[in-house]
RNA sequence: GAACCCGUAGCUCAACUGGAUAGAGUGUUGGCCUCCGAAGCCAAAGGUUGCGGGUUCGACUCCCGCCGGGUUCACCA
């Protein structure tokens, strides 16, 4: 049983006792207590007066008065303000809990997390990243917690925007190569989607020239003809086709594994639509047959979800290929048939609202129970001062600059603080790739996943404040401290058992330590990193605080002494933990 | 047109899911390195939580109506 547990345990039997009122612990309104009130947790009374005919400053009285007189170990004082009743606990119960081993929670249910989910003919750009990030940070947070946790990501290898790039590779590539161009593969075949969309806008512009409207100039287009032609190749297996698109996304695969190398960034499965679509199509069949999906004149398959509040939906074209959705219902599937997971989280931007919502309809309806587990986690687009990222019309922010922007700024920081003294060329490259990375992944990550966020590129991403790498040098400074600590043998010789009274800094540090779990499991929870992220970064604060007024090795009091290097340990590790959970390394030094 | 999401200090974000006087960072102003690491610490200033109603002991949070922004409703993915 944790503290939190114990207090709302002891608050439950006194309110037992008291009021005979219905015993339910958890159902407590127990919370820290601000800071502007002495005590480390408040119990707001009003719905328990209301239960008791009591007003609620009595009924704050008379609590507070049997929690201090019956649980004298646990409560040292108590004061009512108002509706909320606030304990002062005894520093003992602190320290012991911050001496106390850390628990488990059994056996939990098994989550699948799909996330990046890249295009082949796209770059990745601020927008991947901020979806790598939170589906790695959420893997490691549901982890931590223990669970066990299948890391996928689902790479969309085929459809008619890949035979766009392809098209225009072979038009207008003359043989272009990531070697011959010295250019990242997934850049090389990025340049060739735009050039196709260059080429479309301008054949458009030529036949609306001629008369054409723009929805008989699209109808007209020999380009997308081309495209569509390509994509029936393609599903038929023609080996020419086949051959440059096995070809052209070799090239994208390389590219990306170098940025997701660099991003810290891993899977422990990787699917192929290109391997899933044809199991899609199959169940396709199934759903026509059990009459869950139509059929039009013109052969494409449609689902009918207006009883449902939505629309109808194609699942498969009149010629017989398949669509996006088509891919999703295969992937699930053999998810399901492979792995069997509990939940199945799918990491994807919240302009996908709507098409989750409709896989989730068809699989229910073509009997699917596991539907059920079946989530979206909708996160936020990442805005920039210009509006939105456009990859068609250039305007996004490339994951590979951005980080060496990141990179190049974190080093240009460090050799101004002059603090590279004795490390050689390995340590500081290791240490701008630390702290770069850091401040790129915390900024993304500490802000609420659901919320859209601003990203300036002009006012980059600070060092300063609440930062990846105020919280990194919090961690090394702690170091530092604990370096030099272990050489003092009188304190590590030295016992701290008879401390009684601790330091408001001190106690404060302990109160934020005990926070952690609570704040790993609401992470769970709700899915939600930035959670850790507040956590760390109070953590960090509170310790720089009590550095700053509480004396460690120069402390004359030998047990007081060797009580904070312990602190300091322990806080050193709860934010290498944390920022772990959120993917970021820590620097011995910087 | 319909559905969903969002509007909080100049800026970027919080607010324990209905609790106390709405908090941080940044920027601005001032203080702290003969003292374990100043990427730090301490302080000041900064708000009618988009607007108007409602629900109750209590509303940034829930309900209704406006205003502003975004996304989706494609045989694009």
């Amino acid at each position: 049983m944790n503290l939190i547990q114990q207090i709302r345990s002891s608050i439950d039997s006194v309110l037992t006792d008291l009021y005979q009122v219905e015993s339910n612990p958890d159902g407590l309104l127990v919370s820290d207590t601000k800071k502007e009130h002495e005590g480390d947790f408040t119990l707001t009374v009003f719905a328990i007066a209301k239960a008791a005919r009591k007003s609620p400053e009595q009924t704050g009285q008379e609590v507070g008065e049997a929690l201090t007189s019956r649980f004298p170990a646990l409560f040292n004082r108590f004061n009512v303000i108002k509706g909320f009743l606030n304990l002062v606990l005894v520093d003992g119960v602190w320290i012991t809990n911050l001496l106390a081993a850390p628990y488990s929670e059994g056996v939990l249910s098994t989550f699948m997390v799909e996330y990046s989910s890249p295009n082949t003919n796209k770059p990745l750009h601020l927008g991947h990243i901020r979806n790598n990030l939170l589906g790695h940070s959420v893997s490691e947070i549901l982890k931590a917690l223990g669970h066990p946790v299948i890391k996928v990501n689902l790479v969309n290898d085929r459809g008619v925007h890949i035979c766009k790039s392809m098209l225009a590779w072979q038009r207008w590539g003359n043989g272009e190569t990531p070697v011959s161009s010295g250019m990242k593969g997934d850049k090389l075949v990025g340049k060739y989607y735009v050039i196709f969309d260059k080429e479309l806008k301008k054949e458009q512009a030529e036949l609306i020239a001629t008369g054409l409207s723009e929805e008989e100039a699209a109808k007209q287009s020999a380009l997308m003809t081309a495209v569509r032609a390509m994509l029936l190749q393609w599903e038929a297996a023609d080996p020419a086709v086949k051959e440059l698109w096995a070809r052209m996304n070799g090239w994208v695969y390389d590219g990306f594994a170098s940025t997701y190398a660099r991003l810290g960034i891993r899977f422990d499965k990787i699917y192929y639509e290109s391997e899933t679509y044809l199991l899609g199509k199959k169940i396709v069949e199934e759903g026509l047959q059990s009459k869950v999906f139509y059929q039009e004149a013109d052969q494409s398959v449609w689902i009918d979800l207006s009883a449902e509040g939505l629309d109808k939906k194609v699942l498969q074209r009149g010629d017989g290929t398949s669509v996006y959705i088509t891919q999703d219902i295969g992937t699930a599937q053999l998810r399901h048939d492979e792995f069997h997971p509990d939940q199945m989280v799918y990491v994807v931007a919240n302009e996908q609202d709507y098409h989750f919502k409709v896989l989730k309809h068809i699989l229910t309806k073509l009997g699917r129970k596991w539907a059920d587990g079946l989530y979206h986690f909708s996160y936020g687009m990442v805005d920039l001062p210009t509006g939105k990222m456009k990859s068609r019309e250039g305007t996004v922010v490339d994951a590979d600059d951005l980080i060496e922007e990141m990179v190049a700024e974190a080093e240009k920081l460090t050799l101004e603080l002059g603090k590279t003294q004795g490390m050689d060329q390995e340590e500081m490259s290791s240490l701008y790739e630390t702290l770069g990375l850091g401040a790129l992944k915390y900024f993304m990550l500490k802000v609420d996943p659901r919320k859209r966020m601003l990203f300036d590129p002009k006012e980059s991403i600070d060092f300063n404040g609440n930062t990846g790498p105020f919280i990194q040098y919090t961690y090394a400074r702690i170091g530092s401290v604990l370096r030099k600590a272990n050489a003092e043998e009188a304190i590590a010789r030295a016992s701290y058992a008879n401390i009684t009274q601790l330091h408001d800094k001190e106690r404060e540090l302990i109160k934020q330590l005990a926070r952690y779990h609570e704040s790993l499991k609401a992470a769970a929870k709700d899915f939600n990193p930035a959670l850790i992220a507040h956590f760390v970064y109070e953590l960090a604060k509170s310790y720089n605080s009590f550095y700053h007024e509480c004396p460690i090795m120069k402390e004359d009091d030998k047990e007081k002494a060797k009580f904070r290097t312990v602190l300091s340990e322990k806080t050193a590790d709860k934010i290498q933990q944390c920022l772990h959970l959120l993917g970021i390394a820590v620097p011995e030094r910087m």
